[in-house]
DNA sequence: GTCTATATTTTGATAGAC
DNA sequence: GTCTATCAAAATATAGAC
């Protein structure tokens, strides 16, 4: 286990904080006080408040593109890439809950990174979209709109954050099989 | 028609302000600027940025207890109730798209109302999972966490204001009917 | 690596003229 | 009902001592 360095504590941290407030609501002042210095010391660490922003958000797209790339690249049917991709969100975000906050809800406060940002997240979109749309032509999946459809699951996959946190007995195989039940199989008998 | 006055048109214009980019990275100079007047001006008819929060907060979050209200009070199955779910989900969003996104991302902000907020909010929840529950025992619906069916479902539902812009062609019931399908009878064959 | 001190800008809000 | 002028507080960030 690599120790964690004073820089990569202050994203930690600070996403923590993003997550309760939002980005614009927390203060550098609020963000030292947390790590139990001074405002001014942190910039010895970083470079501004922008690029903990940058550097939490970036880092995560990034990840999601990956995994995307690693389901889209196997042979499999498209039932089995909507489950790895159940999987991939339930590992990520249950590897980094105060990120994905970040991640869902202050996007738009990125400047240098945003049309980096937005273009990961069309095409992760699209990829998705893709993989519906040949699981209606192989009829393994209803002929519902691909719009509504990727728009239901991928909310509920990019809300997990949210709810983890709250399951105490949290088994992480067996939040993906009950997610698969319910987006995929549907509710009713 | 009731005509609109100058302190609605505030809370309206804010609201879009509010869902662009977050409750907190908007001044009163933002909010100024779009209204074609100076921030001192505002507040002859607003008492604080705060009130103006709490003005789009609450009246959403009631709106939706009173709809809850209704619901539960008729004599109907458990599916249908979640229709009828989806269907006021679906109403209140479309009526109010900017006002949706401070309910969902900026609650955290209200100070007085704060309290009374929450206690709507877990209100409305249980009410939901009641609903969940008798459906199962009723053998309605499948025998799954009525936790994670609630997260899922209502997620979808409360995100609904950031997608409904997007479609042109927006039937309100042919999009309820869509969600219907993919959330209660789920997307596999 | 952290501190104190401080520069600069921006914030929500008020007072009073028109 | 809107304006100009202004306040007091709070924001991000830098400089330089230790």
């Amino acid at each position: 286990m690599k120790q964690e360095t004073r820089k990569e504590e202050i994203v930690r941290v600070a996403a923590k904080l993003f997550k309760e407030k939002g980005y614009s609501a927390v203060t550098m002042r609020d963000l030292a006080r947390e790590m139990g210095i001074k405002a001014a010391s942190l910039y010895n660490h970083i470079n501004s408040k922008q690029d903990i922003l940058d550097g939490i958000i970036i880092s995560l797209a990034e990840e999601f593109t990956k995994g995307m790339g690693l389901i889209r690249s196997r042979d499999s049917s498209c039932i089995e890439k909507l489950k790895k991709i159940i999987e991939l969100h339930v590992k990520i975000s249950s590897q980094n809950i105060y990120g994905m906050a970040s991640l869902n809800n202050d996007w738009m406060h990125l400047e240098v990174q945003l049309d980096y940002y937005q273009k990961l997240r069309i095409a992760y979109e699209n990829d998705f979209k893709s993989i519906l749309k040949e699981g209606i032509e192989s009829n393994e999946i209803v002929d519902a709109k691909p719009d509504v459809m990727m728009f239901s699951i991928l909310t509920t996959l990019r809300s997990l954050y949210i709810w983890i946190p709250k399951k105490e007995d949290l088994n992480l195989q067996e939040l993906s099989n009950t997610l698969y039940q319910i987006l995929i199989k549907g509710i009713n008998k």
